[in-house]
DNA sequence: GGTTTATAGTTGCAAATGCAACAAAAATGA
DNA sequence: TCATTTTTGTTGCATTTGCAACTATAAACC
């Protein structure tokens, strides 16, 4: 198991991508979860429709824009519309889908949501790093990045 | 919504350290599967009960190895007995808890594994990256994995 | 046009995860 | 020694996720 020196070091520095990965996430998970807010899931799909033409989205843009598989989104839909932070709005020239829209609401979460989220990212990551090193983890990510 | 200029590069980084991270595991949590195999927290446990002294750890302590919270754990190992590849063997100076011991079932999948899931690394990741690119992650990824 | 194939989205069911409450043993400390 | 607090692990319940099957519409192909 990963015995070979050639390997080693492709093998450490793999481990602690994920690592660094979700020690992140769980920092910001827990501070939105202790601010009574929903979780990160929300925010991409509401920063998502926010830059968006018209404040809207199919569904399977999204999809591809956060990652998750269809059936996630629907439902991850249901859950937002039902909280009425985005709405399910007919779509003339494609009637199996429905354009997803941002609503007021759902513009007024995603600011509070920043206003945890944001400051959670200096605290956790940008702190930690110089200016050099996060430009250098700039060039390499996107690299890692494509599917 | 992170639209200060100084923070555009941090939250770009950010959202890639994420992205490269779910791409990446996507890959081989889909390659685990297709080959009939069980999930990569398996794999995570097994490969430290490996490296362990006796090949055997508390479940607190893999708790911590495998950032997975206690309850986690506990059901994960549950899963893992049922199926054989570790054990529950009671702990004489704690009465609490048990050591969790690999067996060799335990071994003979976690090789099994590695063989799926090391060619996949090189595939979605080493293969991607440059010498240079990879000794910068190993120096700049640590600083934002401590908890 | 009409048939076939691909795409968009939903739903049922099983599995996994998170949270909170709980039990039991160990450590602490008066 | 005995009460209190911490640590270790389990369990019930609700939420979320994953997989597969399904519907409906659109696109592609003769």
């Amino acid at each position: 198991m990963e015995k070979q020196a050639k390997n080693r070091d492709t093998v450490r520095a793999w481990a602690q991508l994920h690592r660094a990965s979700r020690v992140q996430l769980e920092h910001v998970e827990a501070a939105l979860r202790q601010a009574g807010l929903p979780p990160l899931n929300w925010y991409d799909v509401l920063i998502e429709l926010y830059w968006a033409e018209d404040a809207r989205m199919r569904q399977y843009e999204l999809s591809d824009a956060v990652l998750l598989p269809k059936h996630g989104i629907s439902r991850l839909i249901d859950r937002m519309e039902a909280d009425g932070v985005v709405l399910r709005e007919s779509c003339e020239t494609d009637r199996r889908g429905a354009y997803i829209c941002l609503t007021q609401p759902g513009e007024d979460l995603l600011r509070k949501m920043w206003r945890v989220y944001g400051p959670c990212i200096d605290a956790t990551f940008s702190s930690k790093l110089t200016r050099a090193e996060l430009r250098s983890l700039q060039k390499i990510l996107p690299k890692l990045a494509d599917r």
